[in-house]
DNA sequence: GTGGTCTAGACCACA
DNA sequence: GTGGTCTAGACCACG
């Protein structure tokens, strides 16, 4: 269980991640409810109004509703619309930059599937 | 030339990551001055302040040396050490969440490729 | 209580130095907050830039952690690390010239504790 | 043969603080010429005019007095100048500060003279 | 409230 | 010319 922090990125936006993973991942499906802001809140030891923060823009992402006095709920038809979205942003906007990364060290299909299966990096190192 | 910044990371840390770029890119070589705090302050119309934060950086990182009164030169061995140094970083932190979001978003290394080879040929709508 | 400032060494310095001498002298525990940026910098009138790079240097030293919103705190084992790291820099890099100096100057181990023992009753004339 | 230079002070004040070492120990004497420019600027690969201004100190301080095309001399009374003005300062500047360094860091005689004599540190962690 | 980033401009020491 | 330090003041994101 990860409860760290990426320094790079606001609490909020990771907390945001985590569910958008699980719906995409089917932990979370259409009409579930998402899991409640002070249970989160308490788990990962993080102020309840970060928490809303990062639900708070799964509403504006048009993903989640809110239901007076009920809690938050998730959209029908969100996973198809996060898989239009995410994927266009991450083909648009962060894979040229990773693409570039990786040709720049050099790094091999093997490496990195290597990488994320078992874990042994040998770097080479040039001269 | 692209000298827009992206606003998710500070300016200082791009102009880091940018005479990384060079120094992998062979543009600069080891022993070469790096580009004076100034000129690349007027150069992008940023603050020398903003652009030393950069360097200093990559002092600490031992990638690049001051010398009092010259200018700041790329340290001997620099190249590899960022070979190694970003690789392993690259391997252990980053790649791990990306791999997880192209799996999730169900890409296919077709689509990866694709898109860094023709971009821009086939424009999609803007969100 | 000093708040004046050695010319010899940036201001920034001297307020890490500072704390890591109360993290030495156990005024600062594991665990504690550090004094805030903007009082810290109230209380020495100085900038708050100033007292914020001070503050990085323990950061970048792994003493201190940064935690948003919230503040920097003294990590676990910050002291010992200081411990080891001070010591070794101390007598591997200022410890030999200051012995150095002291066999040059022809001082005993009697003139070096009477000065710090009694200061001050004693002036000398100032060149 | 050292010819590396502290970062933390200026190479023409090291330059001067040489030439006194040189003075103490008795390698330079009174009357004796000190070391052309031009040799020390090439066997430190310094810029001459930075050796010029670790002379012009030891002028300022009256150890040295130049002579009109012929070069720069050590005064008379200039050993014992220096024996008085330095062991003063030592002693009301730097001494206070290292010592409580020295306590800070819990450093006994025996660490201290023992890293003089043959470098060998063990320091004990608490805890 | 906290730290973090940036600017505009000044001044310094060094080579 | 170079880097380095500092200021005053602004603005931001985070909690």
């Amino acid at each position: 269980m990860d409860r760290e922090w990426n320094d790079s990125q606001p609490i909020y936006r990771q907390l945001r991640d985590r569910v958008v993973a699980m719906i995409l991942d089917g932990v979370l499906k259409e009409g579930d409810p998402l899991p409640s802001v002070r249970n989160v809140a308490a788990e990962f030891r993080v102020n309840p109004l970060t928490v809303l923060k990062g639900y708070q823009q799964l509403v504006d992402d048009g993903l989640v509703e809110s239901r007076r006095g009920l809690g938050m709920f998730i959209n029908q038809g969100a996973r198809n619309l996060l898989l239009q979205g995410e994927r266009q942003k991450f083909l648009g906007e962060e894979w040229p930059r990773i693409h570039a990364t990786i040709q720049r060290l050099g790094l091999t299909p093997e490496e990195l599937l290597d990488g994320t299966a078992k874990r042994r990096s040998k770097p080479k190192v040039e001269e």
